[in-house]
DNA sequence: GTTAAATAAGACTAAAAAAGTCTGGTTTGT
DNA sequence: ACAAACCAGACTTTTTTAGTCTTATTTAAC
């Protein structure tokens, strides 16, 4: 149950191994790919959709690659979520435009689910992927200041 | 995105449907199904279900049917999802007791996507099925902020 | 210029999950 | 005895998700 769609976790995987980068520096499909095995169509194209939305940059050609364009401060799991697998709705007829289910005027749900849809949309709305890509970052800190001191 | 089962659909419209009964009045499975259109077979289960977790009460034979045993204002729409269609987790991996996924060791967001269940669990608890199942008796307002101001 | 490495994008296929149906029970009031 | 209702598992269909294939296009390096 809720589980969360494959484009939004290689969404994640790829901005958190970005993040990661100097300023500047590029990454390809090849090397996520490479790094955490996943499906090099499916992650290219989800990092493609990430490019159309403005979240990314992609420079294209030999030595091409991606790069983040936004503060991922300033991103919800919402926009995140929009512009890998499209917008919110727990029922169908609440997609905007799409089709009314048949029991159109009988349903008495129709309230409560428009209510938890809208509840669910400021859930995902409240958490910044930054924020999100932080959590337990002292277990497998990849730059952890105090490293530079000793050991 | 984000659709919710439709076992859990069945659920809240079957309790919808009781919660406005005569305190000990009986609902068949046959009345919900006329009443809303949905499939008896599945909807009976769901049904089922809620009995054997002691949610709802029912009586066999002829004359038989369902009772709201608990009092919906101390269920969490959590204790309805676990109850119907198990417990709730974004991942595969995090599922207790499941399988391994192939990243393992190398995966960079396990931490961040155990971070968004808890919160996403936590999310359902502080719903209550009374209070969900109460908004907006009046009319049903999809999308507007204004809503709970209560016309 | 040619080539190799990279992104771009659509169509297609396979796998998995969800939803629904069928069959055969059991219980109980009339 | 019978009909109306719950109970429960196996099965089938449909839908969704995930992955693959193919063919561009762009650009750095040789």
């Amino acid at each position: 149950m809720n589980k969360i769609h494959r484009k939004v976790e290689y969404a994640l995987i790829s901005l958190k191994h970005m993040k990661q980068k100097q300023p500047g520096q590029l990454t390809t499909v090849k090397e996520i790919c490479r790094a955490y095995g996943c499906s090099f169509d499916a992650t290219s194209r989800v990092l493609q959709m990430m490019v159309q939305k403005g979240l990314l940059k992609s420079e294209q050609g030999a030595q091409g690659g991606y790069l983040i364009l936004r503060d991922l401060k300033k991103v919800s799991l919402l926009d995140l979520i929009e512009m890998v697998v499209g917008p919110i709705s727990v029922v169908k007829c609440l997609d905007t435009g799409k089709e009314q289910c048949d029991m159109e005027t009988r349903c008495n749900v129709i309230a409560p689910l428009a209510f938890l849809n809208e509840q669910i949309v400021n859930f995902y709305r409240g958490i910044s992927v930054d924020h999100m890509l932080s959590v337990s970052d002292r277990k497998c800190a990849p730059f952890e200041p105090m490293a530079l001191g000793g050991m």
